[in-house]
DNA sequence: GGCATTCCTGACGTGATGTCAATAGCGTGT
DNA sequence: ACACGCTATTGACATCACGTCAGGAATGCC
């Protein structure tokens, strides 16, 4: 049984043998929920010694943290080096290269997302929190608005909203394959640019005349 | 200490008893996480002896489970009762309906999105799943759109995703206070009529023409 | 080769969960 | 009223997951 990997004894450097604890919890992270995996298997996995885990990490909780961190820090290099033209053209290759990158990385995000507010766990919380506020400024990089100053929180507010569909639509994609990838690119580029160009200047000047074009907000 | 309640023992329908069983749960379950909160607590809490818990839940899973389930399926008249006009003013309805449920249940409505996409647990994800069905079918029925059948499912999705938006936005503006309310409903009406007036028939269109008016799709 | 450093593990204590036989409340028949 | 049966309810037990601690075993240095 246990006979496979009963080689020696392997003394590693710190570093080295917390990176290789993270991998097999990230592996079993990733197919089971928090409380199905056990640090016993997570040990098991990464041929250790189970208090090894407490020793690198404290307690399982940190070590599940670190493992929610590393998966959602994925999207960096969404937004980086667009071509110099209209945010129109800057927002449609943003799109696509998130969908380059979800498709990739398409088992590690699922399973990141699927971590996705894990509920009243303020840590987690604040990490998806942090995510999420890195995800809006890239947004508004790549519309060539980071400088707007007036409502500049409620904009904000609105594209990390945004974000909510954009993942809700990419699981839709990856997982259903309700919307196929030039369905969601038309989807997801048309809402967000809605968003800049027509939802965010009704925002700023609705805030004087209630009502609106189409309707006549009741009661 | 424990000898406030401590009268006799008392013998209920077992209804009754499930009913107080499951109300403390939802409390406890309200605040704290799943893992933090035991058994002990809630057995405590609607003062009771632990292992009636798995008498009449089978298990601490089984009885989240119920707790989620009956959270989520807080929406209900939302849609019902709108009069019978354009779909712009409808849907005007239907999102001020929407405002004020969660406004009302504010608490409870936070703790079960709080737990929502527990991730890996199949259980929780398809009660969540059904859930987002129905909500999209109370979206088409106020948008007079149930008869649809062209794209339907793209259609369904992409409705489906603007729940993920929904659902964010109403916790920026209850937890955050990031939008108020009048913008968040300028924000979620524009943001659906924009999805099912144009989104959704570009959509249609673009299977055939990739490129949209704005922008070419580079690459 | 001896020794210090520190990486690593076996063993223990604690707390949480699920199971089971035994008890006690409540309705029923007389 | 009283005994009786049904079953709701519980105390006690067994199991398992987690965190702590002192001691054992690699590695580097002289």
């Amino acid at each position: 049984m246990s006979s496979g990997s009963r080689t020696k004894r392997r003394r590693l450097e710190p570093e080295e043998r917390r990176a290789e604890i993270l991998a097999a919890a990230r592996r079993l992270f990733g197919d089971g929920s928090y409380a199905s995996v056990s640090t016993s298997d997570i040990a098991k996995a990464a041929g250790v010694a189970r208090p090894l885990i407490n020793h690198y990490f404290g307690d399982k909780r940190e070590l599940y943290l670190e493992v929610v961190r590393q998966m959602v820090i994925v999207p960096a290099p969404v937004v980086e080096n667009l071509p110099d033209t209209t945010m129109e053209h800057r927002l449609t290759i943003g799109v696509g290269h998130w969908l380059d990158v979800v498709e990739r990385n398409r088992r590690a995000w699922l399973t990141a997302i699927g971590h996705e507010a894990v509920g009243r766990d303020p840590e987690v919380d604040r990490i998806l929190r942090e995510a999420d506020e890195v995800a809006a400024d890239r947004v508004l990089e790549a519309a060539l608005m980071t400088g707007v100053t007036e409502g500049r929180e409620q904009l904000r507010a609105m594209i990390r909203s945004y974000g909510g569909m954009l993942r809700a639509a990419s699981r839709e994609w990856l997982v259903r394959g309700s919307l196929d990838r030039e369905e969601l690119r038309i989807f997801l580029t048309g809402s967000i640019l809605h968003l800049l160009k027509v939802t965010y200047p009704e925002l700023l000047a609705g805030k004087l005349a209630a009502g609106d074009g189409d309707s006549r907000p009741p009661v």
